[in-house]
RNA sequence: GGGGGGAUACCAGAGUGGCCAAAUGGGACAGACUGUAAAUCUGUUGUCUUACGACUUCGGAGGUUCGAAUCCUCCUCCCCCCA
C-alpha cells in the first residue's frame, strides 16, 4: 500500500501521458548497483546523441573512484559525463543541491538536445529531479550535532516525544522507529519554528520536459554473482589503498559508503580482511535490493532484463 | 580394538519432559523512504490459510509418559582421544 497515494498517482501521470506541450524528453536510466548501467548507458547515449547526466550520490565525489565503480577514463571520454568526480567529500552536498544543479544543467542542455539521458542508481536524487523536493530551511550543523548527541545520551524515545509534541501530524505518519527520520523531522521543526509537516508538502512539481523511465535488471542470482565478482575486482584494483587514503574523512557522510566503512573496520583491527570483503559483498547485495524496491515505485517504467547479455 | 562427544529449520547454533513450530545470529525474501540516501529503518522466513486456526517437524525405527527435540532401547552417520 503506497503511503502517499496522491504522489504516486501523479508520478504515473508523468509517465503515461505524453504532454504535447513538452517537446523535450528526459530519459532516466536506472538500475541496481552492478547490473551494468555504465556500459549500457554509453551505447544508449551514443544512439541518442546525448551526454550522460549522472545521478549517483557517490560517483559525484572526486576522491571516490574504485569503491564507487566510477566509469573508466575511456568510458568517460566516449561520451561527455556530468556530475562525475565533480565534488569533494569535504564539501556538503545533498539532494536539494543536486535538484538545483541538475535542473540548471538540463535547462542548458535542452537548448541543444531534444532528448537527454540521465543515468544513476540514487533513487532519491532521481525523485528530486523528476518530481522535485520541497524547500526546507537550512539546518544549522550545530543543531544537528546537538540532537545527535541527545539521541545517543537519552535514546530515541526522548526525540520521539518532542517530535510528537511539535508535530503530531508528522509523528503519526513517520516511521517513528527510524532514528534518522525522527531526528531530521525534529531538527527541521526546531530550525524552522513550525511543524515539518507544513514544510514538506510532498506534491510533485511540474517539469517542462517529459520523463521516460527505464529500469535495468537481471535475474537475481546473476546480479548477485556480478556484485560479488566486482567486489573482488575492486580489491585487486586497490580498494584497500583507496580506503586507507580516506581514513581522515571517515566521519563524513560521503564515506558512510559500502566498500569503505567495512575496510575502515578492518583497518581498525576489528575484523579480518576476508570478513570485510564478505561484508562489502553482502552490503552491496542488500543495497541493490533496496534500489530495486525503490525503482518499483515508478510504475510506468520500462523494465529491461539484461540477464545473459 | 578401547573410551568419549555429537546429529535441531537454508546455514551456524540454543534448547535437555509441558510456557517449543522451536531462542539467537547469518543468509534469503519482501517492504518503507523528501536533505551528505551506497544512508536509515521495518516485516517475513516448516506446510496450508486473508485470518482465527489446522497439520507435519528436531538423524532413523521402536518404547516410557496424560504429554518427548528433551528420558530409554536398537540402528545409521560424523567428530575427538587412547591403541
Amino acid at each position: 500500500m503506497p503511503r502517499r497515494p496522491e504522489a504516486t498517482i501523479d508520478k504515473q501521470k508523468t509517465v503515461f501521458f505524453t504532454d504535447l506541450a513538452k517537446p523535450k524528453t528526459l530519459v532516466v536510466l536506472m538500475g541496481p548497483t552492478g547490473v551494468g548501467k555504465t556500459d549500457y548507458s554509453i551505447s544508449l547515449a551514443q544512439q541518442m546523441g546525448s551526454p550522460i547526466i549522472s545521478c549517483d550520490s557517490r560517483q559525484i565525489y572526486k576522491e571516490l573512484n574504485i569503491g564507487v565503480a566510477r566509469p573508466t577514463p575511456e568510458q568517460l571520454n566516449a561520451v561527455p559525463h556530468h556530475f562525475i568526480a565533480t565534488h569533494s567529500v569535504r564539501d556538503y552536498y545533498s539532494v536539494g543541491k543536486y535538484e538545483r544543479d541538475a535542473l540548471a544543467l538540463l535547462d542548458d542542455l535542452f537548448t541543444q538536445h531534444d532528448t537527454l539521458l540521465m543515468v544513476g542508481g540514487s533513487g532519491l536524487y532521481i525523485d528530486a529531479v523528476c518530481f522535485g523536493i520541497d524547500d526546507v530551511p537550512e539546518v544549522d550543523a550545530s543543531l544537528r550535532e546537538r540532537l545527535t548527541q541527545r539521541l545517543k545520551a537519552e535514546g530515541l524515545e526522548s526525540l520521539q516525544r518532542e517530535l510528537q509534541a511539535l508535530d503530531p501530524d508528522f509523528y503519526g505518519a513517520v516511521d517513528v522507529k527510524n532514528p534518522a527520520r525522527v531526528l531530521r523531522a525534529l531538527e527541521v521543526c526546531l530550525a524552522a519554528g513550525k511543524p515539518f509537516s507544513q514544510i514538506r508538502r510532498n506534491s510533485p512539481k511540474n517539469r517542462n520536459f517529459d520523463i521516460r523511465f527505464i529500469v535495468l535488471n537481471r535475474d537475481r542470482a546473476e546480479l548477485y554473482n556480478r556484485i560479488n565478482l566486482r567486489v573482488d575486482q575492486m580489491m585487486e584494483q586497490g580498494l584497500l589503498e583507496e580506503a586507507k587514503s580516506m581514513l581522515p574523512y571517515r566521519h563524513l557522510n560521503a564515506l558512510k559508503t559500502v566498500g569503505y566503512r567495512e575496510l575502515f573496520d578492518y583497518l581498525d583491527g576489528n575484523r579480518t580482511l576476508d570478513e570485510a570483503v564478505e561484508l562489502i559483498k553482502r552490503n552491496s547485495r542488500r543495497y541493490a535490493k533496496r534500489q530495486l524496491t525503490w525503482f518499483g515505485r515508478y510504475e510506468g517504467a520500462e523494465w529491461r532484463n539484461l540477464s545473459g547479455k
